[in-house]
DNA sequence: TCTGGGGTCCTAGGACCC
DNA sequence: TCTGGGGTCCTAGGACCC
């Protein structure tokens, strides 16, 4: 039996960030405005308003690249708390409009429209109510470009063609010749590497994909040379996997305001992040079984022709772990393992993965449930005043995390 | 032209177990 | 004890996405 064709909505929400930004300042309206890391030095334009965009400010500029050629730049320092809220609100709308709907990120998620659309007339009835709704709910600042076709590549690369408040639908019998009016990577899943890969075979454009042979893709790219075997003809994933799959890991990462020999710097910076993967592993009832920790050199490296070059490494548990101070101990050694210890560091982060769900297991010893019993004590603080509410006092020198009106919670660093 | 900070998935060799 | 095969885990690294 011949699979039910499909109809995929996707919705990517035009210059997010500062959309939100705008919507929340009035004052922020209609001006060029940039929202960068919390620091607005030594960061990037993590998305720029759409005056920014027009008058040549781009996504991942360095803002003192950005200030050059465009001087009445507002910065504003990203807010992920309120940016959350308002991904709450539109897929909610989302939901009541789709059978199935899989967030992609913060600000694009698909939905699958088949039953409730019923045709691609049905679909632009459904974007336009997706229209209506997000000013009335989120607020007029706050748009989306749609695209519409049957499976999630092409509804993808047609959202992405018309920016911002756009609309495209790829009707079944005009895959071809879309696909022909895009680039390369105008495809998610085709990146620089990938491009530039191609280029070597001859091949700078989709329709001249379409010539390479099966056999010759799976020899310059293993498997993904099926993938794009089949993405040049438009054939893609049309299963939207639905928004409540667990997360695989959670990490943070943290570019040092100045680059750091020193051990006992690091270390604090990286407990910081330990605390932060702990307690939204707690919060949300996972344990790690596994943790990855990584550095980023500061100086230009002079073996890899990178710039910012780091190291990396994992380590496994044999029992599932969500405690700040377990995660730091080893992540702890793995950076010391690896790193050379003549360069400066510039960012340290950690990944928690192989998450499990479970409950927290009684320990059977009495320092380990003393542990157990502060740790709930400071989460039951964390989740009424908020990651403020306390640090450690080992953390109380480092600008990580400001001192607080709350208590401090000191242990052996 | 590789700069932030959050992720996902794949590959591949070696270890280890049955 | 030797030989072989298969599966899974561990670890490092790479590519991609926003």
């Amino acid at each position: 039996m011949p699979t039910a064709r499909r109809i995929i909505i996707h919705a990517d929400m035009n210059s997010y960030f500062a959309s939100v930004e705008q919507q929340a300042n009035p004052r922020l309206r209609g001006k060029p405005i940039g929202v960068t890391g919390k620091r607005t030095e030594r960061s990037v334009v993590a998305a720029a308003s759409r005056e920014a965009k027009k008058l040549g400010v781009k996504t991942a500029m360095f803002t003192w690249e950005a200030k050059k050629i465009c001087p009445s730049i507002i910065l504003v320092p990203g807010d992920p708390e309120k940016y959350g809220e308002i991904t709450e609100r539109f897929n909610a709308i989302f939901r009541d409009l789709s059978d199935k709907l899989e967030r992609f990120s913060v600000d694009e998620s698909f939905l699958d429209v088949t039953e409730t659309a019923r045709d691609y007339l049905g679909a632009i009835m459904v974007a336009q109510i997706i229209r209506r709704r997000l000013r009335e709910e989120c607020g007029e600042w706050i748009t989306a470009s749609i695209g519409i076709a049957r499976n999630k590549l092409l509804a993808k690369a047609a959202s992405e063609t018309m920016k911002p408040d756009g609309l495209v639908v790829v009707k079944p019998g005009d895959e071809i010749a879309f696909l022909d009016s895009c680039d390369l990577q105008d495809l998610c899943g085709i990146g620089p590497r990938t491009a530039r890969h191609l280029e070597r075979l001859g091949v700078t454009t989709l329709k001249q994909l379409r010539d390479v042979t099966l056999d010759t893709l799976l020899r310059e790219f293993n498997s993904y040379g099926a993938w794009l075997y089949a993405a040049a003809r438009g054939m893609g994933d049309d299963e939207v996997v639905g928004d409540e799959a667990d997360p695989k890991s959670v990490g943070h990462s943290y570019t040092l305001p100045r680059d750091a020999y020193a051990p006992k710097t690091i270390r604090r910076y990286l407990l910081g992040l330990c605390d932060k993967v702990g307690w939204r592993l707690r919060r949300d009832g996972f344990k790690a079984r596994s943790v990855s920790a990584f550095i980023r050199y500061g100086d230009p490296s002079t073996s890899s022709g990178h710039r910012f070059d780091g190291s990396g490494s994992e380590h496994r548990f044999r029992e599932g772990v969500d405690d700040g101070l377990a995660l730091f101990r080893i992540a702890w050694s793995l950076i010391e393992s690896g790193r050379d210890p003549d360069r400066p560091i510039r960012l340290v982060g950690i990944s928690a993965g192989t998450l499990t769900r479970g409950a927290t297991q009684v320990s059977l010893f009495p320092k380990e449930c003393r542990t157990a019993a502060a740790v709930m004590a400071l989460d039951r603080a964390t989740r009424r005043f908020g990651s403020r509410a306390w640090t450690r006092a080992s953390l109380l020198t480092t600008p990580i995390l400001e001192r607080t009106s709350g208590f401090a919670y000191d242990h052996e660093l």
